[in-house]
DNA sequence: AAAAATATTTAGGTTAGTCTAAATTTAATT
DNA sequence: AATTAAATTTAGACTAACCTAAATATTTTT
């Protein structure tokens, strides 16, 4: 139906469109996706004229009900083959992305619908992230980051807005991952840093950046 | 490493030598692979250039020792999906191909053994084919046609030459699959066709064709 | 409100992978 | 051994997906 190509620009308009809420500029999207700007403009216009997004010259991009369709298809795709990649063949969470950003490509609806059943319909991927469901919903659960706690205050990761890999092995150190209780025990005046306990056990030093990239239920 | 095309070239290159043992002739690389014969020249001659093939013009092509690397390691990984597809997600022998046809694609050297392994190291796929290992060894098995039953003996079926959707969905309506029993009854001496008895339990008329596409082992 | 800086598009080009039609080579048949 | 038929390659063309450099629009700063 669509090409690897035309799937991964509108996921990128889909998560770029997801933090500002504004029209999706090229350059922000030909930075996503790494390539020149001018490459996109070409890749809008094919869009634009498959009706997956709406496109005025210089005036940024929004997804049509269609391309927002394909959009999250693919984010669930990618979501489920995460899980599978870590709950059945054991991947670390640091692994899988790569992976699955070719495997969301996998054309087959019965095989998303096997596929999830398999995992026995999971909501969340490894990182922490919604799975969407068959229509395209999201599951949603009200979570705070580590930085919005207040001192004395514990929370329980449940997932992490950061998915580089260089983060996510830093966190395997400091024994953090999805489960893993986070005591705040002390937060800096000068920088926001945090000194956290971890899992009751370990005590450790985060950035005030760190501490709002890990997503936290409060206990 | 390779492009979808160039894998799935050699791919068939290493199909087709398989049966026929002589140079394979860049028209029938053409009717396996769907393509005009012009592409499929264009296509030797990349190959060649990267050392994949040995490729005169008009004599036809074999596989160089890295080319046939390349072919059975796509081969390895195809079988492997194949198993995950029939015995994880529960699909049947005939929905498999297509879909194990792109994710044979799939490049991660670690995806591969740990699906192997996950699978708890499989020797033969779905439909009979032997899986190559790690290194690219097959495991053989003696195996006979039920055309080449005599009547009154009887063999488990242990793969298929004919991997047909059509084919396939034809063995179901007859309750043949992997691990039936087939008792030759009868042979027609006029045009071949046997008279069988399938498991113990369901008599039918094959052609000799069919028969010729049963794998058996005697018992 | 000009000027300067930045963002975006256009123009023109490349490579991979396909095609059809024509030319050429090889194989088969008189 | 010619002739005809079949197989294969070459020539020329197209689309998708990229690129760089130049032109143009928009935004920001003076
Ligand atoms: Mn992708
Ligand atoms: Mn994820
Ligand atoms: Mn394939
Ligand atoms: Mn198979």
């Amino acid at each position: 139906m669509f090409s690897v190509s035309e799937e991964d620009h509108l996921k990128a308009i889909f998560k770029i469109a997801e933090k500002e809420k504004k029209a999706v500029s090229t350059n922000s999207i030909a930075a996503y996706m790494n390539t020149a700007p001018a490459s996109v403009t070409d890749m809008l216009k094919k869009l634009a004229d498959k009706d997956l997004i709406q496109y005025q010259k210089y005036k940024g991009v929004t997804l049509s009900p269609s391309g927002s369709k394909v959009a999250i298809q693919l984010i669930r795709k990618h979501r489920l083959w995460e899980v599978f990649l870590v709950e059945k063949l054991k991947f670390s969470w640091e692994e899988v992305h790569e992976i699955a950003e070719q495997l969301e490509h996998i054309q087959s609806d019965d095989l998303v619908l096997r596929l999830e059943k398999y995992l026995e319909f999971p909501k969340f991927d490894p990182h922490g992230d919604p799975i969407p469901n068959m229509d395209g919903k999201f599951t949603l659960r009200s979570q705070w980051s580590v930085a919005e706690l207040l001192p004395g205050h514990t929370g329980i990761i449940l997932g992490v807005r950061e998915h580089d890999k260089s983060f996510l092995l830093y966190l395997n150190d400091m024994k953090i991952k999805l489960g893993t209780s986070i005591k705040v025990l002390q937060k800096t005046t000068y920088d926001q840093s945090l000194r956290i306990l971890i899992d009751g056990r370990f005590e450790n030093l985060i950035t005030k950046n760190v501490a709002h990239q890990l997503l936290v239920k409060k206990v």
